[in-house]
DNA sequence: GTGAAAGCGCTAACAA
DNA sequence: TTGTTAGCGCTTTCAC
């Protein structure tokens, strides 16, 4: 109570002007009119003491000073109802105070941080960034904030962040790892608040029931990808593929040998080269299988970004694009239109499962906390491929 | 004290494994080992009961099962010493609950959230993704979570995130404005807790103390690619600007103005274009310029997505780049490398702006409460010329 | 309609 | 060394 500003103090600052910063709010879905008077509330000591006598202003501030409960401030400020007296004399407190309440007190009462986390491997990664730019979409109309975490792909980084989830700073958990381990399926199976997976579960695998996931379906693009390139008249076709001990590593090599032996062309595993999911790791690979062969006649890149790495070797090695080779990547992320020739990509639906997993995490969070849990949902976003300049048929250029 | 577990609940899950996994945890400058065997703390309630009796454990339920008071353990649990027995005691019944300390209240507690908030206009453009990098890379390891807002460049989200710096969810805000209206300076000088601005803030501007700020020499940097497109022989050089109103807008374009004037060429006010800053912008954009002009020898871009809208117009209407028209952009995303030729640009050290702003950050956050507040900082980061084929000198090709 | 009081989970001041 | 207790700011019974 020491802390309290009192009678003593009157504010003579220009008053009211409340509400007009609450139309543009995030309102999410609770309380109105939590944010007062910010822009003509100077809480204007003109001259009297110095600066603020004990913090920020808090419901008692405003109780003392418009003569009423700490409970009836609460009630006026989440439009619980009082009288209009009541109402004008908390509306207006709390406009010259510039009250801003603390969301951490909130949080810790009703055991939700409105908060909702992401986590991907490489913020570096345009397919990543859309992702986040959707699920932020869809959060923030609904009044959560977004912590990012970009975990480099390292798996003790990821189970931090699951562990991280029973500290109450997060209500969900998005996250999206490369690689899946037995302790991730452990982690996921002890979580205490909902997560959506983008990526590829394990079937029978034991994660919880609060588990939802969004994959994609990149054995099929890949599959699309190279078969593409056999319809072109592409005949010797090298794979730059990232990690082979990650999902989409593993997934991508599924597709090509499929697409391959569907095709009748022969799989040549010295056609395939394994690195990083860069452009730097694109480049050299290609150096080095152009090193070694000289007929390869197209190039199908697990992500855009080794396509570009792959084709700057080219353009280097002043091999034409798509005149000697073809190129093709996958994610379908702006560098492919930023390329030239524009690349042909496989839209593997980053932006989609954005916000596919978000919509999952919204309705998760919007079930009622005594209600019975709804199953696990587990969706699947088709690629599509997208056809560009850079795998244009030899014979046509 | 009714949601307590007390002593009839015995566990018998597999114990300890105790600090097993505190190595992994991004530990931050406070607490010592506050995150408890989740590894091996299955809690394993292997028959007993049905599942959590009162929800989550906390310091009483650790007390009550150690034995001891929740001082004792909240002591214990950060690391202020206590007799060994009680260590071994409290450690091994927080490691079996898999006990993990709720960020909540402890933010409540002691004032800060452990959360800083990035505000940028666009997550889709490369250079505040590399701010984003920089940012996380810094704040992680100091034990900061880092909240993502993308603003659109809308002011009144801008203003809004401004205000929530008094919801105490935050303990400071990187805010990357490209726009600074009046009411900027009036909410920043307003701020209850250290913001940076990503920015140039105008010069006697009121705002308060505690905003420190970085900022680009974007003049400097349109004059260097300005002068370097005319010392190659380029002379009809056309601009492609971002909206005139922005702080980057205003000092491209007059960096482009000085640059000719000091080159004795003169300003042809119809070589101009003033639009968004994006791809498909640019694209526009050149082409009404090359409707109306068909001597243009270089576009100068206002940053790396026009320049590449630019070049894909270029190529389109079979201009060669840089056989006939020089591109040159700005911010030295990934993008201009990805193109090709790739791209000359300016690098407006996106990177080390993140970089410097999280550290100036970290320095404020880290000013101890009672001491007197360091004076505000500004730097400003020099912008380098980064030269590559777009630009070549016609006459070279 | 309104107020008093409890309590969310934690840390720290103070006592023992 | 250890325990008791107050209190961070908020929402919400429960009486009146």
């Amino acid at each position: 109570m020491g802390r309290n500003a009192g009678p003593g103090e009157r504010e003579h600052g220009k008053a009211g002007e409340y509400g007009e910063s609450g139309e543009h709010r995030e309102s999410g879905e609770r309380g109105k009119g939590r944010v007062y008077g910010t822009d003509g509330a100077e809480a204007g000591r003109g001259g009297g003491a110095g600066s603020r006598p004990g913090g920020p202003p808090t419901v008692e501030t405003i109780a003392a000073r418009a003569g009423v409960s700490i409970a009836s401030v609460s009630r006026v400020l989440n439009g619980r109802g009082a009288r209009p007296g009541t109402i004008t004399r908390v509306e207006r407190a709390a406009a010259e105070l510039g009250y801003v309440a603390n969301a951490v007190a909130r949080s810790l009462k009703d055991g939700r941080s409105m908060q909702l986390t992401f986590a991907m491997p490489d913020i570096g990664n345009p397919a990543y960034v859309s992702m986040v730019r959707e699920i932020q979409a869809v959060m923030k109309p609904a009044g959560y904030r977004l912590l990012l975490h970009s975990t480099d792909a390292v798996v003790e980084d990821e189970l931090a962040v699951l562990r991280s989830l029973a500290d109450r700073t997060s209500d969900g958990l998005i996250l999206c790892p490369i690689r899946i381990t037995p302790r991730h399926l452990e982690a996921l199976g002890r979580a205490v608040r909902p997560v959506v997976v983008i990526g590829s579960l394990p079937d029978g695998a034991p994660h919880g029931p609060l588990v939802d996931s969004v994959r994609a379906d990149s054995v099929t693009g890949a599959e699309a990808a190279v078969r593409h390139l056999v319809e072109t008249g592409r005949r010797r076709i090298a794979f730059v593929n990232g990690p082979a001990d990650t999902v989409p590593g593993r997934h991508r090599a599924l597709g090509y040998r499929t697409a391959l032996e569907s095709c009748g062309i022969e799989l040549d595993p010295t056609l395939t080269v394994t690195t990083d999911f860069t452009v730097e790791a694109g480049a050299a690979a290609l150096h080095g299988l152009l090193d070694a062969r000289s007929d390869i006649d197209a190039v199908f890149c697990a992500n855009d970004q080794l396509a570009l790495g792959s084709s700057q070797t080219l353009h280097t090695r002043g091999l034409a694009v798509p005149g000697d080779v073809a190129v093709v990547g996958m994610d379908d992320t702006l560098l492919a239109r930023a390329g030239w020739p524009p690349l042909t990509s496989v839209d593997l639906g980053s932006a989609e499962r954005g916000r596919i997993a978000a919509r999952m995490m919204l309705d998760r969070l919007r079930e009622p906390a005594d209600a019975p849990r709804a199953p696990a949902r587990r969706e699947t976003v088709m690629p599509r491929l997208i056809v560009r300049a850079s795998s244009a048929p030899a014979a046509s250029i």
